[in-house]
DNA sequence: TTGAAAGCGCTACCAT
DNA sequence: ATGGTAGCGCTTTCAA
């Protein structure tokens, strides 16, 4: 009847030590590779196997040892380069260290993150890795971390929470970027960032709910101050959450009437769109305006001019916050350990001394 | 002894069941969604699961129903922006439709996609999205496939495998861009693809194991042929593998006595590099050399020139491949479709007629 | 409408 | 070294 060769709708370990002729116990120690097994029997186990085609099943593994060997990553937007490249150190890790990913966008949304948790802790993921939307919201994160799953924050740390976290030191990258700017005679710079504000306009770094471009406002904010400059708040635009958004608030900074000669770009997306602008309204760069764009996106350094930027270890930052993970997952180490990356800044030929004259 | 709250390692439908006071098999419905429950009991059961902080376990779910509400996701490299913009659309599907997303990379080795579809397979995954490295090694998929578990690719199909198959119409997209370019004058049109062969050089396209890439060829030799052009395999070239590789490929043909006066590349990484070597060569873009990258990558429209590229509709074709497959999962259909997306030129200043007199 | 009990496929403990 | 057996937490008959 059934000429179909033999069919794997399940074979269990049951089977297979029928066929081989031992116990259920004996031939999950083969299978499983653990316990202690003749070679006799481990061979006759292991041809049985072969030829019924036996595949494990994970999951009933996992039921009975509590390790699911799976780690899950909410992030922002796997779509955002600097995601994609973090995850993809992220899986590197993972894989080298038999575990597989699960992932999960945000939408930088902070029901959409809880909901992504709660799914996560459904599946029983072995860890967690996290690029938190709201570092003031993250009571489902410490809650998941006091129930004991492992979990490391992703360039976004919070003081509140003592996790494992790996972060670039953004706010030396932005003094610096802001320093030299000043240097160069620029006054009236602006800082462009995704990050918003309930009514989308900024008053102090308190309200910036994103760990890293809180710190690199801060970063800018105390630069400039040092610099005996005031009031810069001013200069800060919030809520560029699309391309759409980032070209009218451009836009609209651009053509005003006090307007900036340095735009700092609190990421590569931003700083595309505000390139673009550039073009459109006809800007020269850098003459019109000194472009600085954090990430080093591969496209900064085709343009022209090419764009000067500060240059994160994306790719690492995925890798350690895995590390660290995996570690913990394996027991080695017990305390929090709080990472920060070192950035760089690369000068291209998109910043330069703002035009003679102006303000 | 135990002054902290309700501890949550692991509270079942059991605990559950005990504290509202019915057995295990009400609060399961109750919990689990299913059956028929009473308002009291069910608002009992709930008050109780609330109370102890119960979380379902999925994976014991997922052992009695034979369904992980997990998609396996197995793409060359998520850091390329095409793979993870189309993952983006895939994971907005899947997470629409109930599922999560298990991703592996295969950094194009069919070996490893042979060990990634394995562990997805024991990880009991409802359905497998893949893009396979090599279309003439499809056996690992034709297996898995048979054993019944459903499977869509992604851009690159295969004849062989009769499943649910989403890709570019890349045959009509490489003969159109090349038809412009014959017309605008050229013949010395080159052919760059990340694709290897075993000895690092181009014959028949027969030799070419990645779909997309095999039909581009194809019609880009086919363009040719019917313009009279022959022995155009000479300008193909393979093995683009890596930044260096690419690098060193382009600068090997454009400083060659005979070389190209177009070039199209068949990724946006490849033709980023390329455009980066005519720079560093001072070739002027279009007047050297015209340059047609394959997928609209957000720095081909900021150089200068913009890049003349094949825009494809790389979110639509993750959201399509797991469309195909959720209503796969969810029984609505039962044959296999193979969806073709149109492409479109764009066509920017990157392309242009080549320079007088030149061959 | 509710309850009792039988598994899902595997690991782990205790004997032998 | 090998076998028997008791679960893991859930769903799902089958009865009541």
């Amino acid at each position: 009847m059934d000429q179909s060769p033999p069919r794997n709708t399940s074979v269990t370990v049951a089977d297979v030590a029928h066929k081989a002729g031992v116990s259920k116990a004996t031939a999950a120690r083969v299978l499983g590779g653990y316990g202690t097994v003749s070679d006799r029997v481990r061979e006759a186990v292991t041809a049985a196997a072969r030829a019924l085609d036996y595949r494990p099943n994970e999951l009933a593994r996992s039921m009975t040892t509590g390790r699911s060997g799976t780690i899950g990553v909410v992030v922002g937007d796997i779509e955002n380069p600097f995601f994609s490249l973090a995850v993809r150190g992220i899986t590197d890790v993972a894989r080298q260290a038999g575990f597989t990913v699960i992932l999960i966008n945000s939408g930088e949304d902070v029901a959409a993150e809880k909901a992504a948790i709660r799914t996560l802790l459904a599946k029983r993921v072995d860890g967690l890795i996290v690029s938190p939307a709201k570092e003031s919201d993250v009571e489902h994160l410490r809650e998941a971390f006091r129930s004991g799953l492992p979990l490391a924050l992703l360039d976004r740390g919070s003081d509140e929470l003592d996790v494992d976290t790996v972060i670039a030191d953004d706010r030396h990258a932005a003094e610096a970027v802001t320093c030299r700017l000043l240097s160069l005679g620029h006054r009236n710079i602006a800082y462009l960032t995704a990050c918003d504000t309930p009514d989308h306009r900024f008053r102090t770094a308190k309200d910036i709910n994103t760990g890293s471009v809180r710190r690199r406002i801060e970063g800018f904010l105390g630069a400039c101050r040092d610099a005996g400059l005031t009031g810069m708040e001013q200069w800060i635009h919030v809520g560029a959450v699309t391309p759409e958004h980032t070209q009218r608030i451009a836009k609209g900074m651009l053509q005003s009437a006090l307007r900036p000669t340095a735009l700092i770009a609190s990421d590569s997306v931003i700083g595309l769109e505000v390139f673009k602008v550039c073009r459109e309204l006809g800007l020269s760069v850098p003459h019109d305006l000194s472009l600085v764009s954090f990430h080093d996106a591969d496209w900064t350094s085709v343009t022209t001019p090419p764009v000067t930027v500060v240059r994160q270890p994306v790719y690492g930052l995925g890798e350690t916050v895995a590390k660290l993970l995996v570690e913990r997952l394996n027991g080695e180490r017990q305390d929090a350990r709080k990472v920060v990356l070192k950035t760089e800044i690369v000068e291209r030929a998109s910043t330069g001394e703002p035009i003679q004259g102006e303000r």
